[in-house]
DNA sequence: TCATGAATTTAACCTACCTTAAATATGGTC
DNA sequence: GACCATATTTAAGGTAGGTTAAATTCATGA
């Protein structure tokens, strides 16, 4: 089924449903798409209902949600065009890291397929958004590293690259990028003991010069481990 | 108001309730904008009545609808982001001018007015759109050529330039430009008595070969005599 | 196993936007 | 001035998406 025949709103909730499976995480409950979307669980409820009604999830009720083959496939169509959007938008028009996220936000319910196809060839079918998010190609197929973890959940030490800063917070956005992490960045990580310490808010990383990462950067950073 | 605290239906209804005189034709009527929309004249009066509540149209049941100042400013910034739009759709991706209008047509109810700012700095400010309609600037102010009329309109003979060809039906915009008839073309017209046939159908145009304009393009299609 | 607190769902109600059908106002015409 | 066709509005009802408050289910510790 093709995205443009949903709702705005449905097309969000896919989305979201989702992104949040997509590096491993379990499925999303009832109360975080409601926190997610700032609106209540009644109201996730009766959508998620909809959304079961129209083919699109598998609800059992009290379960966290998930998608069905059709609803996962329209989900990665609107994953593709928020990531081009991204892309378009720091490449074309000269956006800031930390402020495009909004824009693609609602630019990706109004684009037609012809828009995608046209900035993807401009892009010249980029791989990766401006956070190093993997960009689904047209087939839906996209580059998922499967020895991607969290820079939060690191212990020890040891050498990494950076893959992803997630988009979702434009503080942590500018915060990394004062701190040099961005998406393609080697680091030396050295967070001591922080796994026994039951979420340390702290990891000590070693690049040209040794910076501490803010608990809420560190959660929102993938990195992979150099061989 | 910016209109971005609007709704797209209240967008769009100012939006065409206000270009419906933007070259001196009569307000709008019920019906007229039940066609526009492919809606119910029913549905037309309950929406007019929200945006009369909202003081964005004076409302006279049975008469014509008039936009309020308040309503105007708000038409006015959409009808200046639906042709930046247009423009940046046909110099930026390439877009073919009968292309345009749909896509700007969603697109303009997504957009920030960062984006708008950046693509009219990156067009260069431009007055014009594709179908030479002049585009109001960041202060709602643009050039409005006080002579112009309607191609269909033209009686007896004379020179004339084309300024504008409406955007509205795509096989129209087609046609023209088969024809040769864009924006800043010179044209002499030689239109016999249509005006006494009362709606005649043809208009004789001769530039560097006769051709018979069809009425609907003639309809469509503004035009500034020549002194 | 059973009470309890948190998460979730149900219930009742709201607005915006849309439908069709019935009522009503308007603008000519005789 | 009354009549008529047409345009418009009112009325009644539907769906999507939202609210708050009450009921219900789940997981869990005593």
């Amino acid at each position: 089924m093709n995205p443009d025949e949903l709702s705005p709103v449905a097309q969000d909730y896919l989305k979201v449903i989702w992104s949040r499976t997509e590096w491993g995480a379990p499925p999303i409950t009832t109360g975080e798409l409601a926190q997610r979307f700032g609106t209540s669980a009644a109201n996730v409820t009766e959508t998620l209902k909809r959304l079961d009604a129209q083919g699109l999830v598998a609800r059992i009720p009290y379960k966290p949600v998930e998608l069905t083959e059709a609803g996962a496939q329209c989900a990665i169509a609107m994953v593709r065009r928020h990531r081009l959007l991204e892309t378009y938008l720091v490449e074309a028009l000269g956006y800031d890291w930390d402020e495009v996220h909004d824009e693609a936000e609602r630019l990706e319910h109004a684009v037609s397929d012809t828009f995608i196809a046209r900035i993807d060839a401009i892009l010249e079918h980029p791989t990766a958004d401006p956070h190093g998010d993997p960009i689904p190609d047209a087939d839906h197929r996209w580059a998922h590293p499967e020895d991607a973890r969290r820079l939060a959940s690191v212990t020890g030490s040891g050498r990494f690259r950076v893959l992803v800063v997630s988009d979702a917070d434009p503080e942590v956005l500018r915060t990394a990028r004062e701190l040099g992490l961005v998406p393609g960045v080697e680091l030396d990580v050295d967070a001591g003991e922080s796994g026994a310490a039951g979420a340390g808010p702290l990891v000590r990383v070693l690049g040209r010069e040794g910076v501490e990462v803010p608990g809420s950067v560190a959660e929102g950073m993938l990195v992979r481990p150099i061989v």
